[in-house]
DNA sequence: TAAATTAAAGACAAATTTGTCTTATATTTG
DNA sequence: CAAATATAAGACAAATTTGTCTTTAATTTA
């Protein structure tokens, strides 16, 4: 469904919110152990949030990763495409480029009901959201 | 959502499943200049799927690929577990292996009604409603 | 100011997905 | 039976995703 990306994104990006929530900015190093997630590979993406706008980063000691934006403003919609791109909310289920209401390929209609209630997830999630669910379970995630 | 593999495969069993109902085996070749796709590769998954009974073939001249099954019992989502595997019916939103009820991961319960969305779409249609789709509009699916 | 710490950037590499090509095998038809 | 036709199988190759490693740059703290 995400990318592996995307998946280690949002995780993160989770983590660091819970985190700042107690005034604290997370390394690196943290947020990964925390999420069992790939460091490299984590801090690529983290990079290219910050690059967005959706995060901030301080270098240097006692810095990290740290959200100023407000938890509630920032959706699990805009954090998808800011990693794997806006294509999973608008893509023809059978990957047809001209796929439409007009020319519908044979699974569009019911196609839609999943694509729409993906959407629907995406708008109505936000990091506020998804931390105050960290609290419920005791999955990382 | 799909692989690849996997929306080659259905786009081609609906137009090998329309033939049929004409009473016609359809070649590779046809099969994918209807609907587009490589050759090569989308026979090695129709191949696949023979194997798996979901799919007839017959070599040599006249011969080509054929539903004997009947369409309507043919699920959407026995193809998809047949190409994809059932992962993508199972899977947790975040990637996390152990993401359940108890232990959920903070997306879970929004992601379980994505998930029971695409369950549904693919547990109802078949490849009798494929090609009844296929019929309404222009595009090859 | 020097040392330590932390993110940034980009080259590099492994794994997986996607796709091609060649040869073999089976079947039909004349 | 011979020739033509069509799938089967598997080696090979390209592209994309996923992941690592090294070097650089910025910041803090002592």
């Amino acid at each position: 469904m995400f990318s592996k990306g995307c998946e280690y994104g949002i995780r993160a990006l989770t983590i660091i919110a819970k985190e700042g929530e107690k005034g604290q900015k997370v390394g690196i190093k943290d947020v990964c152990k925390q999420a069992d997630i790939p460091e490299s590979f984590t801090a690529k993406i983290l990079q290219n949030l910050v690059r967005k706008g959706i995060l901030n980063s301080q270098k240097g000691p006692s810095g990290g990763f740290y959200v100023t934006n407000n938890l509630s403003d920032i959706t699990l919609y805009e954090i998808v495409v800011a990693i794997d791109g806006p294509d999973i909310f608008y893509r023809c289920g059978l990957g047809l480029s001209d796929c439409n209401t007009e020319q519908p390929c044979p699974l569009h209609t019911q196609f839609e009901v999943v694509r729409n209630e993906l959407n629907a997830m995406c708008q109505i999630s936000t990091l506020e959201t998804l931390v105050d669910q960290l609290g419920l379970g005791t999955n990382k995630g």
